[in-house]
DNA sequence: TTTCTATTGTATCGGTTAGATACAATAATA
DNA sequence: TATTATTGTATCTAACCGATACAATAGAAA
């Protein structure tokens, strides 16, 4: 293993960072993008500093590419954590370590930090996560099985699912969260898991089917003993 | 006039700033706190910067109480503005100039900045606007009035107002913008000018009245010729 | 082939909510 | 006393949602 650099104090914004709560499904479950430093136990959402000559939405988007190798995603905005306690000079220093970087107490990296936070929606199938050097290992957590996280990540998520619940029904369409041609069930399945809560089939059906914009396809055979279920896939605008 | 020092540059996160949209209501039009630099005419929402010991929202609220003299506000946040051309090196040099300090094209108070906005709602008739030091004027205006302000803190009261609106419903709104005792058609003025269009007002009092948070009280008789209304209060839960 | 079972698609009933309309009550004026 | 503008409320209708019912399956079991 070669060590990597460190970032360089001068190329970046001092005291900001950014974090993303990358969200992903598989056909069941509501996952997020969670990623382990090396050899540290330490868990973090992806995240990252914003360079100088940087916008800011453009550095989350290249640091989440870097980090994660996710690329076309669309990032949104949810929250600005700014408490002066989010700090663990403990955490960085175990990190920087592990790269044969003994880093003092004044070092810049352990200042403190105002991180704003990120959320995107996608397709948990369509994706090949790629960690980065840093990182020992990248990977989808579900939200109920989630390790500690590092700092107040854990309630970046929390936020971010909130703001995620407040606008579902604006954001879904056109998200790529489902295969091409999915069934009705399956599209209840992302809002009852973004929701967190079980919804009323038939209401459900009647809703969606009344916002016109399904297409309705050949049904599909999955070869269980009742009725097959019908294909849809979203209309273009 | 004394002359006003400027801030110092280590008692400060560099690059880092904050603003906000302080919204009122006169009983006719929802109105916003804007300020002008001394005899600069640069108009501007009051902002500020965040202290290396500040929690975020500790220092916005303490900015806003010396900027404004307004106290016990509830301030939210909406978003953070991060392009990187949101600079006006002419704007800060000309504030600076009015107070005998010539700032080179290096000085800090030039840098790009981060600015996390915030929002707040008040009763327009409770409070004194007091003005710091360096503002020529703070002052009340309405929405459709607005001078022109400096870099982007247009695009910063429409999305608070944007926000404003998302959370109307829940926020009790009125609750801070109306005197203890107001009519039901004060009360959906403050919904329509926030919400910028006219309500059924059959159907604005009923669904207020199901809500059942008002105490009603004696009517108001104001000398006209029609039927006085009621006045009502906010129940506190 | 017939029967059985789980799931899907749709219709219907009842309750709630909002816009539209109607109208009685009323405060001051003509 | 009639007039006028406004307020408070009731009613009608349309839209929407949960609950329920039920027919239409697709395959397995009998």
């Amino acid at each position: 293993m070669k060590n990597i650099a460190l970032p360089k104090k001068d190329d970046f914004i001092p005291h900001l960072a950014y974090d993303a709560v990358i969200f992903g499904f598989n056909g069941t479950e509501l996952k997020i993008v969670v990623l382990e430093y090396r050899k540290t136990n330490h868990f973090a959402l992806p995240g990252g500093f914003v360079q100088h000559k940087q916008n800011l939405d453009d550095a989350v988007y290249q640091g989440v590419k870097n980090r994660t190798g996710l690329t076309d995603i669309q990032l949104e905005q949810c929250h600005t954590f700014g408490n002066q306690k989010r700090i663990d000079k403990k955490v960085l220093k175990d990190i920087c370590k592990v790269h044969d970087h003994q880093i003092n107490d004044d070092h810049w990296l352990l200042d403190r930090f105002i991180s704003i936070c990120y959320y995107a929606l996608l397709n948990f199938e369509e994706v090949t996560l790629q960690p980065d050097e840093l990182s020992d290992s990248i990977g989808w957590y579900s939200l109920h099985e989630l390790p500690e996280l590092i700092l107040d990540h854990k309630e970046m998520v929390s936020k971010a699912l909130e703001v995620l619940q407040k606008n579902l029904d604006e954001k879904l369409v056109g998200m790529n969260l489902l295969p091409e041609k999915f069934t009705m069930k399956d599209l209840q399945n992302v809002y009852e898991s973004i929701l967190q809560k079980k919804l009323v089939r038939t209401a459900f059906q009647r809703k969606i089917l009344a916002k016109d914009i399904l297409i309705r396809h050949e049904k599909k055979y999955t070869g269980k003993a009742h009725k097959a279920p019908y294909l849809y896939s979203f209309k273009l605008v």
